[in-house]
DNA sequence: ACTGCGATGTCCT
DNA sequence: GGACATCGCAGTT
């Protein structure tokens, strides 16, 4: 299957959405970049939902910053951030402009460019860790704050449309690494597949 | 298997 | 000055 092909990029009106249903709904589709030549694919398996409202560990929780700013603007955009001072992570903008939310990409399954991403990871790692994290699949496919703000609605990062996952392969549970008040049921993985972040061996 | 911790830049109080 | 939407290594059971 070849989901590089431009009729699969998913269009404004699947961001511009309530960040619970994208965040879902992102399950099961495909990040792709172009790059060198090739194509850097990868299944998403896992994500994260983030809203200014009601949720103390949206960076945007407290209102617009240099940093969060792409989070207020037009959903389909890419926000990056740079944290615990050597690690990237990349989200996709959602809702309508003027309403900060996000969903944070946790997880995918290499497809294609997998000799590219390990030469970026480390040559010693398997593919399942390659980018089973959300700092991971940022090396992997080079995102760093450069890319921040770009559009997904063009073909140099975007995302492709796939199969329907039924609701019974999804999981819910609360988000990780989060401190700050009473957590919330927002992150969302793909059952009993073997590239969510966190599994030591592959199950 | 699980636990602790160092690395290290940017944002925010 | 402290926290941070993390990761990988070292040490222990």
């Amino acid at each position: 299957m070849d989901f590089s092909q431009p009729e699969l990029l998913l269009p404004f009106s699947f961001y511009n959405r309530p960040v619970l249903h994208v965040a879902k709904d992102l399950l099961g589709k495909i990040l792709l970049r172009k790059q060198n030549g090739k194509i850097l694919s990868g299944k998403i398996v896992e994500t994260e939902a983030y809203h200014e409202t009601n949720d103390p560990s949206c960076h945007a929780h407290r209102g617009k910053t240099r940093r969060n700013a792409v989070m207020f603007g037009p959903p389909g955009h890419l926000y990056v951030y740079f944290t615990y001072g050597m690690h990237y992570c990349m989200n996709v903008v959602a809702e309508a402009e003027g309403i900060a939310a996000a969903v944070l990409i946790r997880a995918l399954e290499p497809l294609s460019g997998i000799e590219l991403m390990k030469s970026r990871r480390d040559e010693k790692f398997k593919e399942k860790d390659l980018c089973n994290g959300p700092a991971k699949l940022c090396q992997a496919f080079a995102i760093t704050t450069k890319e921040n703000g770009i559009s997904l609605l063009e073909n140099k990062i975007w995302i492709a449309d796939s199969e329907l996952v039924s609701s019974k392969q999804i999981a819910v549970s609360p988000r990780i690494g989060i401190s700050s008040g009473q957590e919330l049921p927002w992150r969302f993985y793909l059952k009993d597949n073997h590239f969510v972040s966190g599994k030591k061996n592959g199950k």
